[in-house]
DNA sequence: TAAATAAATTTGCACGCGCACAATTTTTAA
DNA sequence: TTAAAAATTGTGCGCGTGCAAATTTATTTA
């Protein structure tokens, strides 16, 4: 029962256990015959290593950058960040250290500066939610060279360096939320789709939403239900925020479902009355406390969760996985599209 | 940066390594005074225990009897086996050893005759779901006596001998269903609950569902949306399932949801031509293979999902938390009340 | 060629914890 | 007072790694 130590080899090969672990670990300085009969010694007793003894032994550090958007600028991300730290709670001692980096979700020049930061203190790989994608690409291709690979989370991107992806299909979002609409709207009603954001940031995010919504309703054209699409890029400005959206139902007088493609409806809400919001189906993104309260109360009907917890939590796990346990990992795993409602939003992660 | 070691305690204290330890863990042994004195010093120190050196030195293996339903009896039982054994992976190196072991879902014996098994292994704890309700109680309580506390998943109760609860809550379940029925259904429609279960197992649940159906309604009254139920015991029977549900038809000629209180849908959808089946919405539990192909084809509406994954994980990962970290665990954890469509389906694990 | 120096290879020990057992001190009994 | 028993405390081993120290081997210099 008892297993083979490098104690056992070494006294039948009649060195120290220094050099048995040199051998076995590749680590050199060996005569090459010494090396061979180490080797041979190992095999026949079907030596495996002790991974505990290992870890507890070792020194080495596994550092991994963490760059994601600061919860300040943006409240989603919260939450990834307590799942990264719930993981590493459960793997603390396997030598990891995380190296927090954030930026301002709006500042595309703080994140360039953030993942560069991240560069220069090389770690074995970077985490972060490349939200800016052409500096993201540019920034991916300098962390190639260094031979840096990437852990990606909450925005899909595609690169040879990138170990992984964690998060949500946008354009299923989109198809999901085209449902939601079609279950809970009349005939001939229209769907206004809002994109509250700053053009720079994320775009292909957001037209694959509108594609997925769109797609959905050229599937099921039961109810004839038309869908227009906004950019209100000033969203942090109230009286130009409000004004546009006037205008917009002005235009769209049958409007009567309304899809927030981020995390943003609230920031609307804030300047309606109760009534008026009332009249539309409003569906939006992300489970932060503002969104929270007009769910509660009836404002927003349906929030499409985009698991922030587990964005985090997997993320730091497949770097465990790959570089700790050698294990292989998934290119790429989609998270569940979780539709909430006010009768199951206290069992969600929030 | 360095941490604190029962060295450096032992030095302060003026003991030997050996009685600090003996301190830390509670072995007894020492000296009241020179207990107290340690205590004070690795609590100034906060100390933390390593517990992969704790590991390393330590022969102790941690033996859980989980005992669940064969998969063969009841679809559903596949994943949180799997869920175990994700959890396992993960902490393998703990010296943790788990022992399986099954019964027929609609055995009432063989449950009660593997939890005796369980009990009579002596394992550190035991993981199980305690669908019949009397029997566990019993079981739980010859196992208090043995010193052997429980881990329990899926099916809630309430015992001092039980450390944690990980699943669903059943009302709110059925509360779930009515706000999608509610925004289903129309005016003077009526839902009927089908039990389709032998009367032996999990009564609590069921009705715990249909109560929290029954209080959406007299909460949401607009659509009077009346609701009553019926209990199929003999349900493996198709003939008798089949005229038992013509009969409710005949009573309910304004049926027109029907709400499956566990994953059992497929069994009677099995029966009747897809037109028929499209008159009416349809909610069920549980992402099973039979299911999905009626959610696919449209004829189930809405599966409640109830994260059978998680059961499994969280159910290992409570044991490895109590007995290994000796981490405080929440006494009871409800997951989420998923609600999965057409749209969203593949993005949940099954 | 031998001594001096450099390079290559190998050894030995600490690291942190739990456990078994040895050693010591204290208490009890004779 | 002394021996025996009980209570308390101390010590060394195990596991793989990493580093300083020691030893062996190769090369250079006089």
């Amino acid at each position: 029962m008892k297993s083979v130590t490098i104690k056992d080899i070494a006294k039948l090969a009649g060195v120290s256990r220094g050099t048995v672990d040199r051998v076995i670990n590749n680590r050199g300085n060996v005569k090459k015959k010494v090396e061979e009969k180490v080797i041979k010694i190992a095999k026949e007793l079907g030596y495996e290593k002790n991974i505990i003894a290992s870890r507890l032994a070792s020194t080495k550090v596994y550092k991994i950058a963490v760059v994601l958007p600061s919860p300040e600028s943006d409240f989603f991300w919260d939450i990834p960040k307590e799942g990264i730290l719930s993981a590493l709670n459960l793997v603390k001692y396997y030598g990891i250290k995380v190296e927090f980096l954030e930026y301002n979700i709006f500042s595309s020049e703080e994140f360039t500066n953030q993942v560069t930061k991240a560069i220069e203190c090389k770690p074995d790989a970077i985490l972060m939610a490349p939200l800016f994608l052409k500096e993201s690409e540019k920034l991916i291709n300098i962390g190639e060279e260094e031979k840096i690979p990437f852990i990606t989370i909450n925005s899909e991107l595609n690169h040879k360096n990138i170990l992984s992806y964690t998060g949500q299909s946008s354009y299923h979002s989109g198809y999901l939320a085209g449902k939601l609409f079609d279950i809970n709207l009349q005939h001939d009603d229209e769907v206004i789709v809002l994109n509250l954001a700053h053009e720079i940031s994320n775009a292909p995010h957001y037209t694959d939403k509108v594609k997925g919504l769109i797609d959905y309703f050229k599937e099921h054209k039961t109810k004839h239900i038309n869908v227009s699409w906004y950019e209100f890029d000033d969203f942090l400005n109230d009286e130009v925020l409000l004004r546009r959206f006037k205008e917009t139902q002005n235009i769209h007088p049958e409007m009567k479902g309304i899809f927030f493609t981020n995390s943003r409806a609230y920031r609307l809400l804030d300047l309606l009355q109760k009534e008026e919001v009332e009249k539309y189906k409003i569906i939006g993104f992300d489970m932060i406390e503002p969104n929270l309260k007009y769910l509660q109360n009836g404002e927003i009907d349906f929030i499409i969760n985009q698991n922030p917890f587990n964005q985090g939590y997997n993320g730091l796990m497949n770097f465990v996985n790959h570089f700790i346990h050698n294990r292989e990992i998934k290119q790429q795993e989609y998270l569940p599209l979780d539709i909430v409602v006010k009768e199951n939003v206290d069992f969600y992660y929030k």
